[in-house]
DNA sequence: CGCCAGGGCCATA
DNA sequence: TATGGCCATGGC
């Protein structure tokens, strides 16, 4: 992936850092990641204010509630009653480690990443968000935006969720702040400029991207 | 009316 | 391993 390094240095130019996730606290930041999941943003903030005022976005509340009442409390996120299950599943894991951050982070990244694999609901992006975004475990961070990009970009692309992720890790430094901003950067860059029809023109990157790539 | 949005699970071949 | 059906709301 010739001049990957070049293309996220065009991006944070663009754009400037982004500073994700865009939430308060690390559990925030997780339940986020599932309600997130083929979902326009737009309608998980309607969720996450609901689970604020109802449940004040504490795993402590969040376990005591049934099904139905969380289901219904994340209602504009679509999906809800899977996403309820998720959650539920989510916090559980998270009960292992007191609902603490810090202890959970103790834990080797791999092992990690096998764990929330093991919760129904998490797959591979859910769960590279939440080591990335939350417990500050490089990984980066595939969904369909980057897919998109890179291929738009003239890139020739692994084409399973683990093949591209190593691709991409292979080919920009492995350090936390890197992952962490060059994920939230295509997805600034996809919201504003990479619609699913292949519309470049508009786009103040498209050349200059695709003069680094050939 | 159809398409899309910061996926994942499950059945099937 | 790679498709296909399913889950579901809200914006355009």
């Amino acid at each position: 992936m010739k001049g990957l390094n070049n293309i996220y240095n065009n991006l944070l130019a663009a754009y400037g850092p982004r500073h994700w996730w865009p939430a308060e606290t690390p559990y925030e930041m997780m339940l986020g990641a599932i309600l997130t999941q083929n979902t326009s943003w737009k309608n998980v903030e309607k969720a996450i204010a609901n689970l604020k005022r109802q449940a004040s976005l504490k795993p402590e509340i969040i376990v005591e509630l049934s099904l139905t009442e969380l289901a219904e409390m994340i209602r504009s996120s679509g999906y809800y009653n899977q996403k309820a299950q998720s959650l539920k599943a989510l916090t559980a894991w998270y009960s292992k480690y007191d609902y603490d951050i810090e202890k959970a982070s103790k834990v080797d990244g791999s092992i990690l990443r096998r764990e929330l694999l093991a919760i129904k609901g998490v797959g591979p992006e859910t769960a590279d968000s939440i080591l990335t975004y939350a417990l500050e475990k490089p990984f980066f961070v595939v969904d369909a935006y980057t897919r998109r990009i890179l291929a738009r970009f003239g890139y020739d692309l692994e084409t399973t969720y683990e093949g591209l992720r190593e691709q991409i890790e292979r080919n920009i430094p492995r350090e936390l702040g890197i992952y962490n901003e060059f994920h939230a950067l295509i997805v600034e860059h996809a919201k504003r400029h990479c619609s699913k029809k292949p519309n470049c023109s508009g786009c103040p990157l498209a050349e200059k991207c695709r003069r680094i790539v050939n």
